[in-house]
RNA sequence: GUGGACGUAGCUCAGCUGGUAGAGCUCCAGGUUGUGAUCCUGGCGGUCGCGGGUUCGAAUCCCGUCGUCCACCCCA
């Protein structure tokens, strides 16, 4: 295998053109509707001060925890390779006063991101995310929208297997109160647990709605839900949530178990899967994150968005490959004739035709199977004589073409 | 971070209980007084992931390490 000593290291990967081409698809087609619907594109660093993450996802999270590359710059700084999107987003709102912009500000973006994880199928330490956020209002219509955009992403793009779950987390007093409840519940059975739960009964509680332990489960069957304990408000805006996905025809199953790993999530959650995929079987998720902007010091500011994993997509869609075309290959039958192809090949692909020339020195033989090889329409053959022949490389019919009705021919 | 499986040419893989490496595909050239399927011939290409150990001798056994995959965990 190894050619070289050096690997990609762990978790990362080349992107060959095969794969390039399925994820400039996949970019271009979430941007034309995302374009569509009024978003705009942002781009933040790849890096952010550490802090910016331990505030905005919250430091008992797994990704700050334990999941974050972070490392100290020449200046003394701890930086931090960006493992989510959401945050930049919102630092960046605040950083360059997008508050006083007319609300809600809705963007989206695409880029790398990096989380130190046991890499497997659909998980990798860099890996790449699309989103969007609509910063400035809490109206639920902006959570229907949401989810309605991605939802139409996954269905454009073919994604087989797609299903949504949909839940509410409430607003941070419901939540609290909420949190108490349930770790008391949890502290009464703290028998009936798994270690692991039972170990962050404090620190995360929700998670133990994720268990695949036996003897949680059950204690999980008794528990109160969240979505069973939404204050009135937040109960409203959960119901209208679901009766705008309804009325827009977008199927979802409630999950009151739905939880998210990040700490900034509030009220309105959700998780579109994918059957196709294994254990790491979300494609895309994400929420209302009402409390996040007044985190990072700014003005209370309600917002929504989602993400979903470039790689997951792809590994659903199962990467399929489709080749391109190209309107002509020029060869040439004599060396003689190089310089003139090189020339033909520039004015054709002015008149805007995708062309190829020979670039490798071959025999016409070996030009000709390499037109064959890149699925070239016609062949262009410069004779020794300086007359041109033009070969339709389906049929094999050839005939002569005069120099100037060359581009007009290989337009029909 | 925990547990398990795996790691031979660019790709897909064969190589029994150790004897010192093969096939198909790809790529290049030729068979064709110049023209792409197929076919035929030849060629390029591997320190058998890496390091160490056992042995007269290891791709084959042992240990370590790196990597991939699966599950846990977590999430996109």
């Amino acid at each position: 295998m190894a050619a070289s000593k050096y690997q990609a290291p762990r978790g990362t990967f080349d992107i060959l053109p095969d794969a390039a081409r399925i994820r400039a698809r996949i970019e271009r087609t979430a941007a034309e509707i995302f374009v569509r619907a009024g978003y705009e594109p942002v781009s933040t660093p790849a890096f952010e001060d550490t802090e910016l993450f331990e505030r905005g996802v919250g430091r008992s999270t797994d990704i700050v925890r334990k999941e974050m590359f972070t490392f100290e710059d020449k200046g003394g700084r701890s930086i931090t390779l960006r493992p989510e999107g959401t945050a930049p987003i919102c630092r960046a709102y605040l950083e360059h006063g997008m508050h006083k912009l007319a609300q809600p500000v809705k963007l989206f973006y695409a880029g790398p991101f990096f989380r130190h994880e046991r890499p497997q199928a659909g998980r990798y330490r860099q890996f790449h995310q699309l989103g969007l956020e609509a910063i400035g209002t809490d109206s639920p219509l902006a959570d229907a929208e949401a989810i309605m955009l991605l939802a139409e992403l996954l269905a454009e793009l073919g994604v087989p297997g797609v299903q949504l779950r949909l839940g509410s987390l409430g607003s941070p007093d419901a939540r609290r109160d909420y949190l108490e409840e349930l770790k008391a519940h949890l502290r009464a059975h703290e028998a009936e647990l798994s270690k692991d739960v039972r170990e962050r009964i404090e620190l995360n509680p929700l998670r133990a709605f994720d268990s695949s332990d036996e003897g949680t489960r059950g204690v999980m069957e008794n528990a109160p839900t969240i979505v069973e304990r939404l204050n009135e408000e937040d109960a409203a805006h959960f119901a209208e949530v679901c009766s705008l996905l309804d009325a827009s025809g977008i199927d979802y199953e409630i999950d009151p178990t739905l939880v998210r790993g990040l700490d900034y999530y509030t009220r309105t959650i959700f998780s579109f899967v994918c059957s196709e995929l294994g254990a790491q079987s979300e494609v895309g998720g994400g929420g209302r994150y009402d409390g996040l902007i007044e985190q990072l010091g700014g003005p209370p500011t309600p917002a929504i968005g989602w993400a979903a994993g470039v790689e997951r997509i792809m590994l659903a869609l199962g990467e399929k490959a489709e080749a391109t075309d190209r309107d002509a290959f020029v060869a040439v039958a004599d060396d003689g004739q190089r310089q003139r192809a090189l020339a033909l090949t520039g004015e054709l692909r002015h008149a805007g035709l995708a062309v190829e020339v020979d670039l490798a020195g071959r025999s016409l033989k070996g030009q000709l199977k390499h037109a064959d090889r890149i699925r070239a329409r016609r062949a262009v053959i410069l004779e020794a004589d300086g007359t041109m022949q033009l070969r339709d490389m389906q049929t094999g019919d050839q005939h002569p073409v005069e120099p100037g009705a060359v581009a007009d021919e290989l337009s029909k």
